[in-house]
RNA sequence: GUCAGAGUAGCUCAGCUGGUUAGAGCACAGGAUUCAUAACCCUGAGGUCGAGAGUUCAAGUCUCUCCUCUGACACCA
């Protein structure tokens, strides 16, 4: 089965942000997570690269369009590899495939009867690509994002027929799995029930965008041509750049995630498009939260914005990724806070999870040979910590696929935790200093070691670095399509040679403020 | 302005269809322990559940009013 998913395709107006990392994040454990469970993923990321905007940058650069583009472009491929994001594809709008299928798209739509042209006038922003309801006969009115003048447009465009979907989209909608989260849902509904109007899908006046085919003159208005980068992104296997194969490779995507910001633009607008076309709709569109800092917006005008590159060095992707996804429900807003990110991944990844392996092995090697203890036979079957177990792997399978990355992590932690306080209760270290127990102590160490193992395997898809570091611990490999048969309980061989134990979690020692 | 959502321990939040002494994590205090990354385990302190009124045998949980905050309100990747 074929399991798509995207994040947005950024827009590369500027160097990425934290924001897009965290929604790439996200996907990426997702996407590793469905790897696991033996979905062959076609993980889709990218960048959007039209619109006057970019123009614009590009003009105040004294360079071109493409050379911005390209710069940013690779500002981004390249942050997501040394994140080790494990995306499929990376697709820029730019690309010379993007092109014909954007035009075959948009025949479609139009051989449909749901393209129209129109006439718009009024007062635009560059910046918001947008026409604002600021009165005709106002003097220099600014844009109120922006704080930037808006500009007079008076011009013809093409119209896609949103309102001849008006219906459609409402039954769309009307199903719980399509938005995500359900809060959100409701925004859209309203946004739906007041009425669907046509919106236009060309500028006669940008030259950085892709040429409306038929139309001398006028290019695609960006999001058009952006979201049918998901289209591209899918067909770029190799294969023609044909809208008829896109059912056999993956679409319809099992889910888009996006921040909430946008969820207009797919969960109306998009669906809308796609139903001209005769494609398929997305399964689910997820927007999550938006991440402030110690309470307050990111922005330059604060000169407080997170820099991606600085938490990647200083910090490192498991440190990063365990924080943002186990501390903040995803769909919500979350707050970036510095204290409680070094005392969440001190406490959840040094000291609990980390120091449980360290000191279990630590306790094999010594009393066991620097080796698994042997074990009474029926350990490997039947142990008290085998049921909480195998609830945390339940727990974590039902959890990941609903994006509810949080729910996951926290039943992760909860099984060290219990696998510490049982160790706590039995005290081997006290039950070694009286002779007879040897036993008793081999089959609790090799069970908790059991838990550890099946921690090392839950955490892959949240913070795979560390995962591997706790597997390695183990004298295990992550898994790559053993995973259902890796969890089950026992599978650790007795008696086998254990490494020495290095911490698998540094703590995170920050002096001075990110 | 209209609509939606939220206001619960110092912080971040959980509390389903109303029902014993309001929960968790972090932070804080004390204890226990020594296998371990000054880690782990236990205990404790800490809340008039935004304000006021009402319904009810009983309200954080329902109704109304008010205050505060957030979001959406037609094209802000």
């Amino acid at each position: 089965m074929t399991y798509s998913l995207t994040t947005p395709l950024y827009y590369v107006n500027a160097k990425p942000h934290l924001g897009s990392v965290y929604t790439t994040l996200a996907c990426d454990a997702l996407a590793r997570f469905q790897r696991l469970e033996g979905q062959d993923v076609v993980f889709i990321t990218g960048v959007d690269e039209h619109g006057q905007k970019i123009q614009r940058t590009a003009e105040t650069q004294n360079i071109s369009p493409i050379d911005h583009c390209d710069r940013i472009s690779a500002l981004y491929s390249d942050l997501w590899t040394r994140w080790h994001i494990s995306n499929d594809r990376f697709v820029r709008t730019t690309s010379p495939r993007h092109l014909p299928l954007v035009q075959a798209f948009f025949q479609r739509c139009e051989a449909a009867g749901h393209i129209r042209t129109g006439h718009q006038e009024g007062w635009y922003c560059v910046d918001c690509e947008e026409f604002k309801d600021d009165p005709a006969d106002a003097k220099a009115p600014d844009c109120p994002i922006h704080r930037k003048p808006l500009e007079w447009r008076d011009e013809e465009n093409l119209f896609f027929c949103l309102s001849q979907f008006q219906e459609r989209i409402e039954t769309l909608i009307a199903d719980p799995q399509f938005i995500a989260p359900a809060s959100r849902r409701r925004e859209i509904e309203n946004f739906v029930a007041g009425g669907l109007r046509d919106f236009s899908i060309s500028r006669v006046n940008v030259s950085w965008g892709l040429p409306v085919p038929g139309h001398p003159g006028h290019t695609f208005y960006v999001w058009f041509d952006a979201l049918l980068g998901y289209l591209t992104a899918l067909l770029d296997d190799g294969g023609a750049v044909d809208l008829d194969r896109l059912a056999d490779i993956g679409w319809p995507a099992d889910v888009h995630v996006i921040g909430k910001d946008i969820l207009r633009f797919h969960a109306v607008y998009w669906p809308a498009m796609l139903m001209s076309a005769g494609l398929p709709v997305p399964k689910r569109v997820f927007g999550h939260g938006f991440l402030t800092r110690e309470g307050q917006k990111m922005g330059k005008a604060l000169g407080n914005v997170l820099d991606p590159e600085i938490l990647l060095e200083r910090c490192g992707t498991d440190a990063v990724r365990w924080y943002l996804l186990r501390d903040i429900q995803f769909g919500e807003d979350g707050d970036f806070q510095q204290q409680r990110f070094m005392d969440l991944v001190n406490n959840d990844l040094a000291n609990t999870i980390g120091n449980l392996l360290n000191r279990t092995a630590s306790m094999s090697r010594k009393w066991f040979e620097a080796s698994l203890p042997p074990v009474s036979p029926d350990v490997r079957s039947e142990h008290p910590l085998k049921q909480p177990t195998e609830q945390t792997i339940e727990r974590v399978r039902q959890s990941i696929p609903a994006l509810a990355f949080q729910d996951a992590a926290e039943a992760v932690l909860q099984l060290a935790i219990e696998a510490n306080g049982y160790l706590n209760e039995q005290a081997p270290w006290s039950l070694m200093k009286q002779p007879g127990h040897e036993e008793k102590v081999g089959d609790d160490l090799y069970a908790v070691l059991e838990c550890c193992r099946v921690i090392g395997l839950l955490l892959q898809p949240l913070v795979p670095g560390l995962s591997s570091r706790i597997l390695a611990q183990l004298d295990q490999r992550p898994s790559d399509d053993g995973w259902t048969q890796a969890l089950r309980w026992g599978q650790l061989e007795p008696g086998v040679g254990l490494p020495k134990p290095e911490p698998v979690m540094q703590r995170l020692e920050l002096e001075s403020p990110l």
